[in-house]
Order: structure tokens, then sequence, then C-alpha cells
RNA sequence: UGGCACGUAGCUCAGCGGCAGAGCAUCGCCCUGACACGGCGAGGGUCGUGGGUUCAAAUCCCUCCGUGCCAACCA
């Protein structure tokens, strides 16, 4: 009674807590464990960021679901690492440099190669730990010790190695063949960096090629007309009544002055479409190629990397692909050869990248070959070596997986892994080495200069599960912790980077690199409109973070991420986790004002064993839904206990053991409270992991971090038993004293007494009754003015003599009886229907007459009730 | 064109075979000695449409409508 003060702010300051907490949690070591050390091993790989980044919500998100598991994990006795790293970002990183340099004036060629690669290290060095350092912000658990990047000397050892093993399988080769060629970055790009822009109007423009024998024309539409420079067929149905007599034939080019052959392909033409009749530019066009290869036609090139036309064109060499377009239409027209044009709907290739409109060119790069990669990747999933979460994800990876065709991984870049091949001047030849070569593997020339393309980003971040252990070394590191436990990534990249590093992994250490793979949603603005720039509507996660503090943050994203859906983020429901996390805190100064030193441990009363019940409960709860990634359950359920369980009822419950004169009560209160916090507080870790350590750090008896407490188990606690049915008995009353008070507009300074002959059971909580609703129990018969209440199925009064309001009480008892009435009329119908009683479950049937009973009782008391008001 | 999701209270979502749930918002009454970042109580939905299976459907099957994503694409 003494103390009424608890020494505790009055309000929990989570930057306060962040600025203590975080850097003493770093240099513990606690983030770096040994591979020996004991647990079973739980591994997780950051998917790295790219150094040229800022953090968004996407990140946050992804990064605050890895930190929550591998702080549950390091709590719940497992050897749990987080390996953090970044990634060089080859296209991306490059091209910001560029764009510095050429603000000043400069262009990368001519500073020269060196010299470029030094500044865009420079850069890296400068603004590259941007990302790490906001990472931070966020709490994250991540073992820097072992800290890595995409470029470091042990990834490039990995990529070389992989590289020139995969080259000796005959997996990775030089090709010259049709690609996605990018005019404004000037490289090559693979199929999925390709992006289609959708619904652009186009043009379908229509022309005639002149027979060259003078007999008639083809009409042949295009959208780009340009391409017809490259034309070297027609091709047309070979069984197109219209045009079989025509195939072997030939047309004359009206612009180039070439004779061009009519083909015959049933693959490439649908006779129903337009003419009928289809320009073939193999070169480029990816159909039209393929056409080319059926029928043996030659490839003429007609663009110069930057999409001007080339020597191959005529007059209209040097113009701009879009230039000569429109100088091609013109010309056509003026030979009289146009045939019409009509509007059309069409999608447009563009580099994922620079937005360039992507040219199909035939180039010489280094491809792997998919096929043989593709297939026990498949397998992998399907036999359950690896698990998507959710998993409806699988088909997603099954289909491209299936309909997979040959990665072009050369890039004419200079940022990134340079490949491992040496060209000899003497010979030709190409030695492909995990050393520097400096003698021609063929003829021992020493005039070998090194391929000067770098591989796609992608290449390094598929082996990123096994470099980051440092494979290709055989390290304790990899030989602990892979296969990792877990992947937690967004469904954008699973084909470029889940697919590749599957089959990287099964590939070159035989055994898959995750066992499951996470894939959270998109985090959307509060419209549910993606986040972009250029919309405005980009939430940023550090002034979030800002206003609101990491924790309430943190359990934001978590309540917001289930299996299989988007997120849709606003800051009011940021604002349901700061007022959880007031909650948290005030209960917890309750907890303080009585609770001083560690209490002894005491035999618990029925309030107190209920309360330790429901903590187990949601100890099983909170852990079945983290080891479901159903993050969002998970956060449902600790609001649930901590406010409705324990704050609501229990600390309630307590006051009038605490503050009465039963000492036995009073300790085995204190104990019970100290028992459940230490458990909210360790719960809460994994997702509010600075008010958790500040509940730990000012709870007394405790030691070092919450964070390194052991997390609780169901089995730490008592099962509930049939005495405590006596709560739920309690409460019930409870609940029907109160609304009896608001119904009737009763003060909370009026005492109401509960009548009944069968509420004896109330006697033994007569403490609390009073305390929490003012309230008592009396054995005797119906008053003669009353409300009717009924607890447990049993009728109980509430005097109300002088306060009674006749009408009122006949209009809410009306409600009642109508409701009490449709749910007696839909158990008599399901009792009454045969079919029911035969075949559902017995456990059923039981539980529904008995639910009958009960309702029949109520409606009858209701009844009784309304008749006594008269 | 194909595939995959999704359509449940005003809003955001959970439930996925046994009388419709949560948070926020709304409406009352309360500054009661942890908390007004609070307490207590209440109202609110024929679960997109139409059919089918079943004793029983928000839940399973089919049709359609709407929304979103992914993949392919007719010159």
């Amino acid at each position: 009674m003494s103390d009424t003060t608890s020494e505790l702010p009055q309000y929990y300051d989570p930057h306060a807590a962040f600025a203590r907490y975080a850097p003493e949690w770093e240099g513990s070591g606690v983030y770096s464990p040994r591979p020996d050390a004991p647990g079973l091993p739980y591994s997780i790989v950051i998917p790295p960021p790219n150094v040229t980044g800022d953090l968004h919500m996407g990140h946050a998100l992804n990064n605050t679901l890895q930190d929550l598991l591998v702080r549950y994990k390091r709590m719940d006795g497992y050897n749990a690492i987080w390996i953090p790293g970044t990634d060089h970002a080859g296209i991306a990183t490059q091209w910001i440099v560029e764009k510095q340099l050429r603000a000043k004036g400069i262009d990368r060629r001519e500073l020269g190669r060196e010299k470029f690669l030094e500044r865009v290290w420079e850069w890296k060095a400068h603004s590259g730990g941007n990302i790490v350092r906001q990472l931070k912000r966020l709490g994250v658990s991540c073992d820097w010790s072992r800290e890595r990047f995409t470029m470091d000397e042990g990834c490039s050892g990995a990529v070389r190695e992989s590289f020139v093993k995969m080259h000796e399988e005959g997996l990775i080769y030089r090709a010259t063949r049709l690609i996605n060629w990018d005019p404004i970055g000037l490289t090559a790009i693979s199929d999925l960096e390709v992006e289609t822009e959708e619904n652009v109007q186009g043009e379908l423009w229509s022309f005639a090629y002149p027979l060259s024998d003078g007999s008639g024309e083809i009409i042949v539409a295009t959208t780009r007309p340009e391409t017809m420079l490259g034309d070297t067929a027609i091709a047309v149905h070979p069984e197109d009544p219209r045009y079989v007599r025509l195939i072997g034939k030939t047309v004359r080019h009206p612009l180039l002055d070439r004779e061009i052959p009519i083909v015959g392909d049933a693959i490439l033409v649908d006779p129903a479409f337009g003419s009928g009749a289809v320009k073939v530019t193999p070169a480029h066009d990816f159909n039209d190629h393929e056409v080319g290869k059926r029928h043996d036609l030659p490839l003429i090139t007609i663009f110069t990397p930057d999409a001007k036309v080339n020597g191959e064109g005529g007059p209209y060499a040097g113009l701009d692909r879009f230039e000569a377009r429109g100088k091609i239409k013109a010309d056509l027209t003026a030979l009289g050869l146009f045939r019409g044009t009509r509007l059309n709907v069409m999608t447009l290739p563009r580099s994922q990248r620079s937005g360039a409109v992507v040219e199909p060119m035939v180039s010489t790069q280094w491809f792997v070959k998919m096929k043989p990669l593709a297939g026990p990747a498949l397998g992998a999933v399907e036999h359950g070596f690896t698990t998507f979460w959710p998993k409806q994800w699988e088909n997603t990876y099954f289909a491209w997986l299936r309909d997979i065709k040959d990665w072009c991984i050369s890039r004419q870049l200079w940022w990134g892994h340079r490949i491992p091949a040496w060209h000899c001047a003497a010979c030709a030849h190409i030695t492909v080495s995990r050393d520097d070569v400096v003698a021609c593997g063929s003829c021992g020339s020493a005039d070998v200069k090194q391929d000067e393309d770098v591989l796609d980003t992608w290449f390094s971040s598929a082996l990123w599960p096994l470099s980051t252990l440092g494979w290709p070394d055989r390290t304790e590191e990899l030989a602990t912790w892979y296969p990792t436990s877990v992947l937690v990534t967004g469904f954008d990249i699973i084909f470029f980077w889940v697919a590749r590093m599957m089959m990287a992994g099964i590939h070159q250490v035989g055994s898959v690199p995750f066992a499951d793979v996470y894939i959270h949603g998109l985090v959307r603005d509060e419209n549910g409109d993606k986040m972009s720039k250029t919309k405005g509507n980009v939430v940023d996660p550090l002034l979030s973070i800002e206003k609101h503090g990491t924790d309430a943050f943190r359990m934001t994203l978590a309540s917001l991420a289930g299996l299989g859906r988007d997120l849709t983020w606003s800051d009011k429901s940021v604002e349901v986790w700061t007022r959880f996390q007031n909650k948290v805190w005030q209960s917890f100064r309750f907890l303080r004002m009585h609770v001083h030193e560690l209490p002894p441990a005491a035999e618990p009363g029925t309030m107190d064993r209920w309360i330790l019940a429901r903590a187990g409960v949601a100890v099983a709860n909170v852990r079945a839904a983290l080891d479901g990634y159903r993050f969002n359950d998970a956060v449902t359920e600790l609001h649930r206990f901590v406010w409705y369980e324990l704050c609501d009822w229990y600390l309630e419950f307590s006051k009038a053991a605490l503050y009465g004169e039963d000492e036995a009560a009073k300790s085995a209160a204190k104990h019970t409270l100290w028992t459940v916090y230490s458990t909210v507080a360790r719960l809460l870790h994994p997702f509010m992991p600075f008010l958790a350590e500040e509940l730990w750090q000012n709870l007394p008896g405790t030691s070092g971090s919450v964070m390194v407490a052991r997390f609780p188990r169901a089995e730490d606690f008592p099962a509930a038993d049939a005495s405590l049915d006596d709560v739920a008995l309690l409460q019930e009353a409870i609940v029907a004293v109160r609304r009896v008070r608001a119904e009737k507009e009763l003060g909370g300074k009026v005492a109401l007494q509960l009548v009944s002959r069968g509420l004896g059971a109330l006697n033994a909580y007569a403490a609390v009754l009073d305390d929490i609703c003012n309230a008592s129990v009396v054995a005797g018969d119906k008053p003669d003015a009353c409300a009717t209440v009924v607890v447990n199925g049993i009728e109980a009064w509430i005097p109300l003599t002088g306060v009674l309001d006749l009408d009122k009480e006949r209009e809410r008892l009306g409600g009642h009886i109508a409701k009490a009435q449709k749910s007696v009329d839909f158990l008599r119908g399901l009792l009454g229907n045969e079919g029911f009683v035969a075949k559902a479950k017995p456990e059923l049937l039981a539980s529904r007459r008995a639910e009958l009973d009960g309702d029949e009782a109520r409606l009858a008391t209701l009844h009784a009730a309304l008749a006594a008001l008269g």
C-alpha cells in the first residue's frame, strides 16, 4: 500500500531504448556465432540490397521478417546466424556513376576502363554503406563480422570457380545468336531484363512488295517499317491457296535492289491474319529468326549498336531507327507501294534499366545452358526438399523452369565480374581459366587478352548462399549453415534470383540452398496503390521510424504480413501498435508498483492459475504462427493475450489480492505477475526488441539480455483444468453486471447485488467482484423490480428498486427474446433433421443438444423476466 | 491468349464444411489509485453473381461479373 509510484518513466521512449541497446547488442558478439556453437543450425542469408540503394518499405518488410525469425530461433536455442551483405548491381550502379560523370561533362570512354572503375569503387565506398546504416535502424541482428559484397574477393572467387567449372562441363558456352540489345545501355540483356510496356498505341502499316517477274505484288503489314531494310524473305502459309503458286518465286526489294524469296512457313504464318503474308527480318525479330533458321535465310543486321541504320541500309545509313521509319514510309508511298494503315494496340519491349526500346540483334555472347540445370531444381521442389510459403508460388517457379531458355550472361559493361576468358590474337583460341592467363592454352602465344565483358549481376547473386558461407572452400560455416533455413524475399525475383540460386546450389554442391522460401507481398500505400517515386506516394521507412519508433514500426509490418497477400500500409495501422506499446508499458508500471524484487514462488490462486494457463496457450499460438510464417497471426495473438486477457482481466483480478489483506494471495499474485511479464518480454522480443529489453532490464531478478533468454514454451505453463471454469463464471457475472449498469445508465458508484439461488460458487470471489464491478452476490429469490440476467445458464436478478425504467427494460428483453428464439428455432430445425441426426459426428450432435437445452432454458428465463415486469 | 491470386461489417483484413470474427471507424456512459496512447457497454454483414454437391456451404465444385499480378503474343 505504501508504494504508489513505480520509478519508471511515465512513457516508454523507443528512441532512447534503441540508442542504448542497439550498440550494446551489436558489441556483444551474440550476432556472430561460431559454427561449432551448441544448438541446431539455423541460418538466413540476406537478399543483398543494391549498393546504390536507399532503404524502402520493401527492404523494411523483408528485413524485419528475417530479423524476427532469427531472433526467435536464437532465443529458442538454435545456433542462429543471419549473414548480411550488399550487391554490386552491375548495370544500375554503372548507370549512376556514368550519370554523375556526365553531369561533370565527362564521358566514361574518355576516362577509360581503369579510371572509370576507380570512380565506381570510390562511389561505392562513399555511399555503399548507406543502406547498411539504414538497415541498422530496423534493429536487425545481422552478423556484421561476416558482412559480404558480391564483388569482394570471396564472391569473385566463387564466380570464377563456378564459371570455369560450368564451362568445362559444357554448361557455359559462347555463341552468336539473336539476343536482346539495349541501344542506350549498349549491352546485351537477358530475357528477364526485358519489360513489356502494355497498351502502346501503334500503327500497323501495309505496303506491297512487287513480284520480281512483274506478275503482281504481295502485301505485307508491319509495326516497324524500317526493318524492311533487313528483310530476307516473305513468308506465306504453305497451304494458302492465294499464295501457294508464289512459293519459290521472288519479290524485288523496292529500296535496296535485292531479290527476296517467298517461302512457305506454317509455323509463323496465320493465313487469317492481315494479308496472310509476312515480311521476314531474321536479324531483328525472334520469330523471324526462327523462320530464317528453318529456311536457311541470310541474316542482315541493319543497325549499329546505338540503333542507327548501318551500311546495309544504303541511302538510309546513319539515320536513327525511328527517323528511318518515317523516311522509308514516305519513300514507299512515293513509289506507290503504300497499301493502308490502321491503329494497332501493341506492347513494346523495353530495357528494365535504361528504358530503351529493346532491339533484337545478332551478337556473340556467353550463355548458360539452362535445361540440364532446371530439371534438378524443379525436382527438388516437387520432392519437397525446398518448400515455398505460400505454396502457390511453386506453380510460378515450375512454369518458368519448364519453359526455360538459355541465359545470356555477358554484358558489355565495365562494372561487374570480368569474364575469365582470354582471347588469343595469334590463333583466336579462347582460354577459360581459374587463374589469370598469360599464354594461350592452345598455341602458347603470350598475345592474349581478357574478354572485355562482365557477367550479369545475377550470376554472382545466384551463388550468394554459397559464397557468403565460404564456397568454393570447404569451410566450417558451409558445413554448418548450408543449406540455409529460409530465404525471405519478394515474388518479383523468383525467376531472377530464387530459381537461379536453386540451380546453382544443386549443381555446385548437390543440395538445395534453403529449406523454405517465404515469399512476402508488396507494401502498398493506404489506397492499395503501388508505392512509386513518380506517384509521390512513397512512405519513407526511416521517417516512420523517427516518428513512431522501431518497435511499433516493426510490429506494424509484422501485423500486415500474412501468407500470400500484399500489404496495405497506413499511418493509422502504426498507431495501433504505438498504443499497444503504451499499454504494455503502463501495465508493466503497474507490476513495478507492486513487485520490487524477485518474488518468491507461491501457491497460485485460481486467478493466477487462470492467467498462467492462458499464457501457455498464447505461447503455443505464437510459436505455431511463427513456425508457419503467419506473422500477422502471431501479432494478433500477442495483442489479444496482453490486452484482453492480461490487462483487461488478470490485472483487474489481481488488484483484490494486491490491495487486500491476505498475504498468501498477495505474494501469489506478485509471483504470477512476475512470471507473466517475464513471458511477455520474451515473447515480444522478436517483434519489439527494444521494448522487450526495457521490460526485461526492469524486471527484478533477470540477468543478461532478453535476446539470449529462453523463448517460452507451452510446457512451462499449467494446463487449464475444471477449477478454472469458475473464472469464466465470474467473467460472465461481471459482464452481466456491467451491462445492466451501462443499459440502465447507472454510474459506477451504485452498489449492485446479484441475487440468485445458483451462483454460490461466486462467493469465493466476493472481493474480486466487489473490486471490479462494485457488486455482491446474495442468495435469494427474485425481487420485485429487477433486471434479469443469465449467468452460465443460471437465472439471476439485479434489484433495481427506484432506478428501473420499465419501457426500456421491456424493449431490451424483447430483443434478447428474438435472438434466443432464432437460435432455438435453428437448433430445433437442425436436430429435427433426420439426415443431420443420422450423419453428424456424435460429439457435435451432443454439443448441439446441450446448446439447445441451454438456449431453451434461456428463452424461458427471458420470457419470465418480461412477464415479471408486468 | 494462358496461368495464379483476390472479391467477407464504412475501411484494412482473419476465418476456408458445422448458428459470421478482429483492428480501425461509429454510437452511448465513465478522467475508477497501470494506462484518456485509457475503461465499460452497444450497433453494424442474406460472406461479388447464379447454379450444383451435402443433413449442413463464406468455406467444396461449376458459370458469370469485377480487381490485381505473372507469363506469352499475330506480323
